[in-house]
DNA sequence: GCGGATCAC
DNA sequence: TATGGTGATCCGC
């Protein structure tokens, strides 16, 4: 798909054109240009959307004018020492350089639209966008030259192209169809980066290697017939491509270049295949070069799918990002690794194609005087002065053709959040109630990925489109809907109250949650744990600060849960009962019977009414070590704090408990499998979802476990631990005893499916090294991953599942609230907006080198 | 840590 | 009638 920026701005430079706030060319053909302006201004004008554009732009030409003003502050002097200071910098990074690599960024032409076409012959022909009436996700190539472009509202679309069709949008569809080219581009990099459903990077410098020493038959590709038989391995019978689908990609995409609208078309074929008797006539070889590699990509793709698709090549990330938009649709382009190509290519390159420079920084940069890559560094030193340093490092890599030449992993997640937009809601209970239903909807989110957040964002949008955001952190984690919109209900008071008495006219209400703990968080949490139970007041008791947590941390839970045969059971100490205002006890004793926990601090309730026992109701408390899971009784907070430490320091707990430390599943797992490595059960999990991408339930959890089982099968991991508690001691680790173990053929598997998004699995013979928590050896030698794999035995498995069915149990949810109506689910677009590397790559300050760096300037640009 | 902005898709 | 949703990052407080 094009880029949306580059939809969003033809849309917006149309819509501005005619205030001479913008006078970008847009290029239209279908349509005259003036045309497609007036009737976007007409639809747009005076609309509260297009006075907050306005509104929008004043600022943005208020920076502008800021920052012209800052321009005249500068002297000469400064200007020379800048750049120097510069100069340095550029020569360090351009001794950097690195031409090794060959990227490819592949890019599926208007992907959406085409897949609807596709499976659609009926659209065809017609102009066609997909989306709503509200907004438009893309459009064929038909469309835009009416102007419809993706980011338009649907209903303007209508009026500059009354003919158009909207489809609704089928994401699933799309999903299976990215699947399927997703497949084809593993074969060239595992490890490729997906940044949508129709839009990837590859590094294809290792196939390119071995691909030199491979024989024709492994690269050719028969040319298969209009069915869409599944075939696109090398040397597998297709027959010819039917005219009737040949027809579809040039129908789609009209002013195709003639050489690139069939990759791998007969007419392409190599000559070496006329001559070489193996090969039958209605195949395709592909050679050996780059160029060669990204047709065959191209053409397997377009078979497979009957979809196009567009790449660029380059040695880095940014410029083959830049190059798969040179051809498009339908073609690709590349620019040899060479740094004179590289500059070749860059010197004129407008520097709003790069990805990262947006609109409003084309506009700053253009107050400048700055509009191609050239002049972007022929300014290097002014703007080393006006703009931040991760800014004009960012710039200085551009002009200079550099870019990011690794895939980076995908890093853990940093946010997630919800939001709806709606027709005016001005009442507040009908305002908390759309917000308590974004909590809800978010926990559910956080819940598939087993996130919790100390960071709640409420963001609100009135109906002049103004956007607010407000935020709130606190100590501890949340992720249940009644904590999530606890926060968010006082965040949302407050505005409300704020505006008093007028209310709060929103369009649009989103919930966001962030400052997940990371792995360091995590650990020290966990080692924390000790002062974290003692804090408080001059050394309060444990029923004190328990019940100062209640409502956050939720560490209590009545002693029904387990009930049964829990230690706990015999060993009860005194403490109060407190609850939040919006706990109802009787799911709590409903849910309570249904869990167990390894390690918990027990109160039991003993008054018969919750609601009234306020900070007055006896409970008693046990503690279960975290790490050994032995049951210490009710023995003070000291001797229990001494206890954990020293089982979290002792190497050789793991000699103390090895017998409890399972459950009764997983330890028939890892008998009969007799293996050495072994993963968190969740830990594997979160892995293959974070391959797949896909939502992981608990049942898939049960599958990994014991995928023969089908008893198991079919269970959650919840159930399971619920069989568990009942059968055996309920003092027995939950989650965290869900250890699997593996043969090292399945940790080979696993470092191969690795390949869509790796972690760094490395798995050496030789020392052993004992998990202190499950007692499981881990046959690695890596100590980061030991270390990984402990703390999320310690965090996972312990603390944060205890804390999430505390949660759980504690505050169930209250009554429904009311349907806000909105329920129509939005695909949840998988937004990677990493710019491959720059942004943030160049943040910290370089010590620069004490080199005089002056003479090497002419070198960048002649 | 917060809030507004920018950017990508 | 009607201008999206999700996620990341940066900057100035």
């Amino acid at each position: 798909m094009d880029t949306t920026k580059e939809k969003n701005d033809n849309y917006k430079d149309n819509l501005l054109l005619r205030m001479g706030l913008n006078d970008n060319k847009a290029g239209m053909e279908g349509l005259d240009k003036e045309k497609i302006n007036k009737i976007i201004m007409e639809a747009t004008k005076g609309s509260r959307f297009y006075e907050n554009e306005l509104k929008k732009e004043k600022q943005v030409n208020q920076r502008i004018e800021n920052m012209m003003h800052q321009k005249t502050q500068i002297t000469s002097q400064q200007l020379r020492n800048a750049q120097l200071q510069v100069d340095r910098f550029a020569m360090e990074i351009e001794h950097r350089r690195d031409l090794n690599n060959t990227i490819v960024h592949v890019d599926m032409d208007a992907f959406y639209a085409a897949v609807e076409m596709r499976d659609t012959p009926e659209l065809k022909d017609k102009p066609i966008a997909v989306g709503s009436m509200s907004m438009l996700s893309t459009s064929n190539y038909h469309a835009r030259r009416f102007g419809v472009r993706a980011a338009m509202p649907g209903f303007i679309a209508k009026r500059l192209c009354p003919h158009l069709i909207i489809v609704a949008p089928n994401f699933d569809k799309y999903r299976a169809v990215s699947e399927e080219v997703k497949e084809i581009l593993a074969d060239y990099d595992p490890n490729f980066m997906a940044m949508s459903l129709d839009e990837a990077y590859l590094n294809i410098t290792k196939h390119l290697q071995e691909r030199q020493n491979w024989p024709e038959e492994k690269r050719s590709y028969f040319i298969k017939t209009g069915n869409l038989a599944e075939n696109d391995e090398p040397g597998k019978e297709v027959n010819k491509l039917s005219e009737s689908d040949r027809s579809i990609s040039p129908l789609l995409f009209e002013d195709s270049p003639p050489d690139l609208q069939s990759p791998g078309h007969p007419c392409q074929v190599n000559s070496e295949e006329q001559n070489n008797p193996q090969i039958p006539q209605n195949s395709v070889v592909f050679g050996t070069s780059a160029e060669e590699v990204v047709k065959e990509i191209r053409f397997r793709i377009e078979q497979k799918t009957t979809l196009t698709a567009s790449a660029g090549i380059a040695p880095n990330t940014m410029l083959a990002k830049v190059c798969s938009d040179k051809n498009k649709p339908n073609g690709q382009y590349q620019i040899l690794p060479s740094r004179q190509a590289v500059m070749d290519f860059i010197k004129d390159l407008p520097i709003r194609k790069v990805s990262g420079i947006g609109k409003v920084t084309e506009k700053m940069l253009k107050a400048l005087g700055i509009i191609t890559c050239t002049e972007l560094y022929q300014q290097r030193a002014l703007l080393s002065l006006l703009f931040s340093e991760t800014s004009w490092h960012y710039f200085l890599h551009i002009s200079l053709g550099l870019g990011s030449t690794h895939l980076a992993r995908d890093g853990e997640r940093k946010s997630m959040s919800v939001e709806r937009t709606f027709n005016e809601i001005n009442k507040a209970e009908e305002q908390y109630d759309l917000c308590q239903e974004l909590c809800r909807e978010l926990a559910q989110d956080l819940q598939k990925e087993g996130l919790k957040g100390r960071t709640v964002t409420v963001k609100l949008k009135n109906v002049n489109f103004e956007v607010k955001t407000r935020a709130s952190t606190v100590s501890s984690v949340v992720s249940t809907t009644e904590e999530i919109f606890a926060i968010a209900k006082e965040l949302l008071r407050t505005e409300i109250d704020a505006d008093f008495p007028y209310p709060l006219r929103l369009r649009l209400m989103g919930v966001r949650i962030s400052s997940f703990p990371n792995e360091e968080d995590k650990k020290h949490q966990q080692r924390s744990i000790i002062g974290f139970l003692q804090a408080g007041n001059q050394a309060p008791s444990a029923t004190e600060y328990i019940e100062e947590r209640t409502d956050k941390d939720q560490f209590v839970k009545p002693l029904k849960t387990s009930h049964k045969k829990s230690f706990f059971d015999k060993k009860q100490s005194e403490t109060k009962w407190s609850h939040q205002d919006t706990s109802k006890c009787e799911t709590v004793d409903k849910q309570n019977l249904q869990t167990s926990q390894p390690f918990q601090i027990i109160k039991k309730k003993t008054s018969e009414n919750l609601e009234t026992s306020e900070s007055s109701n006896s409970c008693q408390m046990i503690f279960t070590c975290p790490v050994c899971f032995r049951e210490q009784g009710s023995i003070s907070l000291e001797a229990f704090n001494k206890h954990v430490d020293a089982c979290l320091d002792c190497p050789s707990v793991s000699e103390n408990c090895k017998v409890s430390t399972c459950s009764q599943a997983t330890s028939a797992v890892n008998q009969k499998e007799n293996t050495h490595h072994s993963f968190s059960l969740w830990e594997k999990q979160d892995y293959e979802a974070r391959q797949k991408n896909i939502e992981v339930t608990s049942e898939d959890c049960v599958d990994l476990v014991e995928p023969k089982d089908s008893s198991l099968k079919a269970r959650s991991i919840d159930s399971l631990r619920r069989k568990h508690s009942k059968e055996e001691h309920s003092s027995l680790p939950s989650k965290s005893s869900c250890t699997v173990s593996l043969e090292n053929a399945d940790v080979g598997l696993l470092s191969r499916q690795e390949s869509l998004q790796p972690l760094s699995f490395k798995v050496t013979a030789g020392q052993a090294l004992v998990c202190p928590v499950c007692s499981l050896e881990q046959k690695t030698s890596d100590l980061t991953l030991f270390n990984e794999h402990v703390d999320v035995c310690l965090n996972k498995g312990i603390i944060q599942e205890l804390r999430n069915d505390s949660v759980n149990t504690i505050n169930e949810p209250e009554e429904s609230s009311k349907s806000t109506g909105m329920s129509n689910k939005v695909q949840k677009t998988v937004a990677k907006t990493k710019r491959p590397g720059l942004m943030t790559k160049y943040s910290t300050s370089k010590k620069i080198k004490p080199n005089n760096p002056r003479h090497t300037l002419d070198i960048f640009f002649k």
